[in-house]
RNA sequence: GGGCGCUUAGCUCAGCUGGCUAGAGCACCUCGUUUACACCGAGGGGGUCGGGGGUUCGAAUCCCUCAGCGCCCACCA
């Protein structure tokens, strides 16, 4: 049983969590209350990078809280099949053994991205288990499991019967590199230099021209219009005539549209319905055509023939060149605008004029912004609520078809003879299928991986009819981080109260990004990513936990720091030597009947044990972790570590010790599961109880009045350990007459002020001590106590500044009339303490400095 | 162009609905082999709370303004 000097985690982690998991404690226990949390499923492909250890921990805090609570938690753990993010890894994967996705059937590569994805997938659980997240593994889910498919095809099909669901030849965001389109939502814009290329379009009547300004002259093989602000008195007379398009001599109708802004460019504006979104909207509401010029390749397509597939910028560069030499180009500018690039590849993104499926979002924001105004879910931060509210009240649609194998195939076919003729239908694995003598096709595309994740909530738990949904959902609590507050938790709420009709979580947690240690952000590229597994393997799971929620608060970014994990370590290995003394101190069977409180000591700690549980209680309640691992940390370290047990030592309470210890590690284990657990099974009175199991229990009540008088022992320890530091002298006694409280407490001011004794004598001199009423004094004389007379008279300065300041304040008749009384007579007792202090400290200067 | 947020000790940050002499950790300085722990113990120095104005008896905290920084959104042809 004697425990090693210094705690080392590695030797401990792996033995506790398989004891963990094999008890059986992470699973939901009966209980009247619930806490739920499904875990955000991280990509199954790819190692847990320092974010989800943020993660893991806060919510494993919280799911370890509420257990010891006696709740029935919940805490279910996933994995992402993250669709083109994975797909996109694999097509990297298959670049370097000289292959492409082209090479392949989509069966074909969504088999081989299955095989790749559970090569993986494992190692990724092995690194939740290393965090020591308190998950149910037998609740596991991943976004391509049966329950999850057959509920993104039942929302699906809601959805389609209901009208939100529409199929239209709209403009998306496409990357031609990577061949998909994507939602607005993931395309990054960039602002970036390039011109203004100002253009000639003559009349056809040749009464004159119109000249309009463009950032992309290559797509005006794709004009079917010039527009004009109907209030433009330049060009009323342009309105209803025709211009002759340069380089092919088309003929444009000129029409007027409010949307074109008369102080930009030239007041006209070439319309290009195929490739711009504001040109599409004016040729929806012109009944305009559309000519796509671009095809998905980014290639110019049913252009003249001296431009056919050219790609965008050599396209480019030959348009503005031959508009030069045949005159129509007017002049060119310096430009600065915002352009979409694909968020992965950096592909410019072209807006397309693609057949895919919408969602008619417009009913299910409103619906969620209700729920938001009403406050139906709490926001940590709040801020971020307003945030989410603002983003949900401009969303469009959204467009869910992906042009990639590794998804969720879309439910739909089309009729071969009758392309309107779309129907829902689920057999996915048929490619044809024949339905009243009629032939269909399945569409060949796969849902946004974000429609399937949005259903996680109530998909996760078995929507509608099992216990888990009844027990579990709403989740108490949704924590995530800030990047997918729009993707994901938006779509989870308007997804959840669609489908449920019920908010899919009552509580959101949203907690900053960990940066790198500089403060920038961690990026693979740049090589300043920090790896959680190394971190674990040499401070222990512990510390990286205490290390990145140390100081960390809501919402707020910060840099990884090195330090706070020592801290961490540090922290968990004092821990280790409290118990390590405590156990050695009370021997293998310790004596626990009739444990009770008796030195003040004794009751002083436990009444701060009582305090610093409650306030450590209230804040994991406001999910402040940081603040309650600060105070967790002040009680063990400060109170605990050098007040208490120092005290102990002589008068050991071996049943107090015991107890303390125990209380000590329950409240301490959600921030430190892993030796806290270690010590519990070191315990020798502990037999087969697992710590993660326990409950807060009733604690051993002090009695407050008594525990003030260890803060009265504190005091005048404290300015003995001054006075001997200050004069640099050793051997110190100190002197009392006839003084119980002194006498029953001499061995621990003794003790804890490292004296050479504790004396009551009938009479003396010496140096009396400020700090407290009692009458006591040290052996030391004036000759060795000049260097402690300007301590003393520093610290009169400052109890007369002190005192000065507060009359002050007295005597400010506005003040007393309007300060609450409580705060006046607080000043009053202020005053009054601060005086008697001060007359100490003036008696004893007077002792020192005369005769 | 909008929205959100930040600026407090050398560093990283706490400071709620205004009221104890503005706090913590790390770093720094001094001392210490007191057998739980040097991943330790004891003591200490260090801040005109970004600038300016206002409200108030009282402002780091509320309001206005200026400056600097960050993030997000947006259909600037």
């Amino acid at each position: 049983m004697s425990l090693p000097k210094v705690y080392e985690p590695n030797l401990y982690e792996d033995d506790i969590y398989a004891l963990w998991e094999k008890s059986g404690v992470f699973a939901p226990q009966d209980s009247k209350n619930y806490y739920s949390v499904v875990m955000p499923p991280p990509n199954a492909n790819a190692d847990l990078h320092i974010g989800y250890e943020l993660t893991a921990a806060l919510e494993d805090i919280s799911a370890r809280y509420h257990r010891l609570k006696g709740e029935s938690v919940l805490l279910l753990p996933g994995a992402d099949h993250a669709g083109f993010e994975t797909q996109s890894v694999y097509e990297k994967h298959l670049a370097k053994e000289g292959k492409s996705r082209f090479d392949f059937s989509r069966e074909q590569l969504y088999q081989q991205i299955w095989d790749f994805v559970a090569l993986n997938r494992s190692n990724f659980e092995q690194q939740l288990r290393k965090m020591g997240v308190s998950c149910d593994w037998t609740r596991f889910t991943f976004t391509l499991d049966d329950k999850i498919v057959k509920r993104a095809y039942s929302t699906f099909h809601k959805m389609w019967d209901e009208g939100l669901i529409y199929r239209g030849e709209r403009l998306v965001n496409f990357c031609t590199f990577h061949g998909t389109a994507f939602a607005d939502i993931e395309v990054v814009y960039r602002d970036e230099a390039s011109y203004l290329w100002y253009i000639r379009y003559p009349l056809v009547d040749g009464s004159g021209e119109l000249t309009v300004a463009t950032t992309r002259p290559e797509t005006m093989f794709g004009d079917t219009a010039v527009a004009v602000n109907p209030n433009d008195d330049r060009y009323k007379s342009f309105i209803g005539k025709t211009v002759k398009l340069p380089l092919t001599n088309r003929e444009l109708p000129v029409l007027a549209d409010e949307f074109v802004d008369m102080k930009f460019g030239t007041g006209a504006v070439k319309i290009t319905p195929a490739h711009d979104p504001n040109d599409f909207e004016v040729g929806q509401r012109h009944s305009l055509p559309s000519i796509t010029v671009i095809n998905h390749e980014g290639k110019l397509i049913d252009v003249p023939e001296a431009y056919r597939d050219l790609s965008v910028e050599d396209g480019r560069k030959k348009v503005v060149a031959d508009l030069e030499s045949q005159t129509f180009l007017v002049k060119t500018e310096d430009h600065m605008h915002s352009v979409g690039h694909c968020y992965k590849c950096g592909t410019v993104i072209q807006p397309l004029l693609r057949d895919q499926w919408f969602i008619d979002m417009q009913p299910l924001a409103k619906r969620a912004i209700k729920a938001l105004k009403d406050d139906q879910i709490k926001f940590y931060p709040e801020s971020k609520k307003v945030q989410l509210i603002a983003y949900l009240e401009g969303l469009h649609d959204w467009n869910i078809s992906r042009q990639i194998a590794w998804g969720i195939p879309i439910p739909a076919f089309q009729n071969v003879d009758d392309a309107s003729d779309w129907i829902y239908d689920e057999r996915v694995t048929e490619e044809i299928i024949e339905i009243d003598g009629k032939t269909y096709h399945r569409d060949p595309d796969t849902f946004d991986t974000w429609f399937s994740s949005s259903s996680w909530p109530y998909a996760t738990l078995e929507h509608p009819d099992s216990d888990d949904f009844k027990r579990f959902y709403p989740l108490s609590l949704m924590e995530t981080g800030g990047e997918i507050l729009y993707p994901w938790v938006s779509r989870m709420i308007m997804l959840g109260l669609y489908v449920t009709d019920e908010i899919p979580f009552k509580e959101v947690y949203i907690h900053g990004y960990v940066m790198a240690e500089d403060g920038s952000k961690m990026s693979k590229s740049v090589g300043n990513v920090v790896n959680p597994l190394p971190v674990i393997e040499q401070y222990g799971s512990d510390a990286l936990r205490l290390g990145i929620i140390n100081g960390r608060s809501a919402a707020v970014n910060r840099g990884y720091d090195q330090r706070k994990v020592e801290d961490g370590r540090n922290f968990c290995n004092k821990l280790w030597n409290i118990a390590r003394y405590i156990e050695t101190v009370v021997g293998e069977n310790p004596n626990r009947e009739d444990t009770k409180p008796i030195t003040i000591a004794d009751h002083w700690i436990l009444t701060n044990l009582q305090r610093s549980t409650d306030k450590i209680k209230a804040d994991l309640e406001e999910y402040k972790f940081s603040d309650a691992y600060d105070k967790l940390y002040h009680f063990i370290w400060d109170d605990l570590a050098d007040w208490y047990i120092e005290a102990s030592k002589t008068a050991p309470n071996h049943g107090l010790l015991c107890h303390i210890l125990e209380s000590v590690l329950i409240v301490a284990h959600p921030f430190a599961p892993f030796v806290t657990e270690t010590i519990w099974q070191t315990l020798a009175w502990e037999n087969d109880s697992l710590l993660a199991g326990k409950q807060f229990a009733q604690t051993i009540k002090g009695d407050i009045k008594i525990s003030a008088d260890f803060t009265e022992i504190q005091a005048i320890v404290s300015e003995i350990r001054l006075i001997i530091k200050a004069l640099q002298v050793g051997n110190v006694t100190m002197y009392y007459t006839d003084d119980e409280f002194i006498t029953n407490n001499a061995a621990i001011i003794k003790h804890l002020a490292r004296l050479q004794a504790v004396t009551d004598v009938k009479d003396g001199s010496g140096m009396n001590l400020t700090s407290t009423t009692h009458k006591v004094w040290l052996d030391i004389d004036k000759s060795r106590a000049q260097a402690y007379v300007i301590e003393l008279e520093a610290q009169k300065t400052r109890q007369s500044a002190l005192i000065a300041q507060l009359e002050a304040r007295l005597t400010n008749k506005s003040y007393v009339d309007n300060a609450p009384h409580k705060v006046v007579s607080q000043t009053k007792q202020q005053i009054s303490d601060a005086k008697d202090q001060l007359a100490v400290i003036v008696a004893e200067i007077k002792r020192f400095t005369n005769n």
